[in-house]
DNA sequence: TGACTATACATGTATATACAAGCAGAATAT
DNA sequence: ATATTCTGCTTGTATATACATGTATAGTCA
């Protein structure tokens, strides 16, 4: 929403000036504008002004600067909606409920393929793998089945996944910086019905992540819920995305 | 990833001083945080690279600034990953795969409660309602179930969608500030079946999304698509959630 | 003609100084 | 006891000046 407050602090002026040209097309996408010393003379402002103006709109992703040789006008990137990343047990204890789990599987194994692929090793190299369910309230919720790549986390297998969940261990060691998802939904095989104790026709809601830290690939997990029990969702502020 | 590169420039010094007394827990959220004069005595800087420093992080999202009072650690905020806004529309096209749509209802009508309680309006109130199907290369792929506050685009019924999406015609008219969505997954009913030319047993997904501009609810929409040919999902850096 | 140097211009960072605006609390007046 | 004013401290904005660093281009020399 524009901010109508008047007077505007010149820095934001500055900053409209610029978003105007860029938003009537005066100045495309790839066009460098004008350097901070000639919009100095332009609207008789300081440099640094000018300086914090520019930087800030840099910052929000409108412009791309590169020292010594000038600021040109990014390329418009999509709108975005915020998604937040939860723990499941953060999201059982924010209803009020009890979490749970059990633990089919935990174990270093050699990478299939598409294990392999997903975590940018090599196919048949060992990864750690757990797969296990979550409970809220003693109710099945989700299946988690997860691989991690050793060299982001050598500890994992020695946690104990019935007191901490994996997601939660992981975020308390590295810090994610990028994350890949998928959200889809598809039915559950013979065995996961088992597992999640629900008929084989109820639809389930199946989330896919890939997370990074840094440029490494910590790990590749796929949930599994029942769609009459889970959803993901909430409210966020829109805001353009662009890559800090 | 943290900016190992050196000499570290004053501001970000100042920065990660600040940022280093919040993560370790000496300064708690809420907590005031010294005033930037204090801050310039103990590590020797200007005011103004100090001021440079806390308003990114108060950007940032790390601490809370009140003109006159003082600058507060905020609250931690939720780790969130960015989620991309498409029109239908798009995402086809992205696909190389070309977009029609069929109407089935496009009126003005009274809304029922649940209505008129997404769109923060009175029970009874009429309310623009379209109801749709998106196809992809002739191939039904998307209901759209869409109310539209009559407030906010008084001229919304006057389109016709099968040449632009009632998604685009808002996002040109409005700016959207903000949205809550939630992703579910569901059975088709007998009717949407026919529509979406689905067995009774195919799991679907199903988006809802309200949207506003500014303090205005606009849209409340319900998609829903078939699990086998539609998922969501995206690769984004990690950011923290922040209020702009 | 190519390599090297110098120059000009760009952004990046920093300081000193000044004034504006907001807020909380102390001091004063009624 | 309450209202008003004043003071001190805080953040917000702005300018002038300076130096650092990076890049592109022109000029010089072998």
């Amino acid at each position: 929403m524009l901010d109508d407050t008047w007077p505007r602090p010149l820095y934001q002026t500055i900053k409209d000036y610029v978003l105007d040209h860029i938003d009537s097309g005066k100045w495309k996408s790839g066009t460098r504008i004008p350097s901070e010393s000639e919009i100095v003379k332009t609207l008789g402002a300081s440099r640094m002004t000018v300086n914090r103006a520019i930087r800030e709109l840099s910052v929000e992703g409108h412009v791309k600067r590169i020292q010594g040789v000038g600021t040109f006008v990014a390329e418009p990137k999509p709108k975005a909606t915020l998604f937040e990343i939860r723990s499941i047990g953060d999201e059982i204890a924010a209803r009020g409920s009890k979490h749970s789990s059990g633990i089919i599987l935990q174990q270093s194994e050699p990478a299939i393929d598409a294990v392999a692929d997903a975590l940018d090793m090599e196919p048949g190299a060992l990864v750690f793998h757990v797969y296990m369910v979550h409970c809220e309230d003693g109710h099945p919720i989700q299946i988690e089945d997860r691989y991690v790549n050793p060299a982001a986390a050598p500890d994992f297998l020695e946690e104990d996944f019935t007191k901490v969940t994996p997601s939660d261990h992981l975020l308390a060691l590295l810090p994610v910086t990028e994350i890949e998802h998928t959200i889809s939904s598809r039915l559950a095989d013979e065995d996961e019905c088992e597992l999640l104790d629900i008929s084989a026709s109820e639809p389930c809601l199946e989330l896919c992540r890939r997370s990074w830290s840094g440029s490494r690939t910590v790990t590749h997990v796929r949930l599994l819920n029942p769609g009459s029990k889970y959803n993901v969702g909430g409210r966020f502020k829109v805001t353009d995305t662009h890559n800090s």
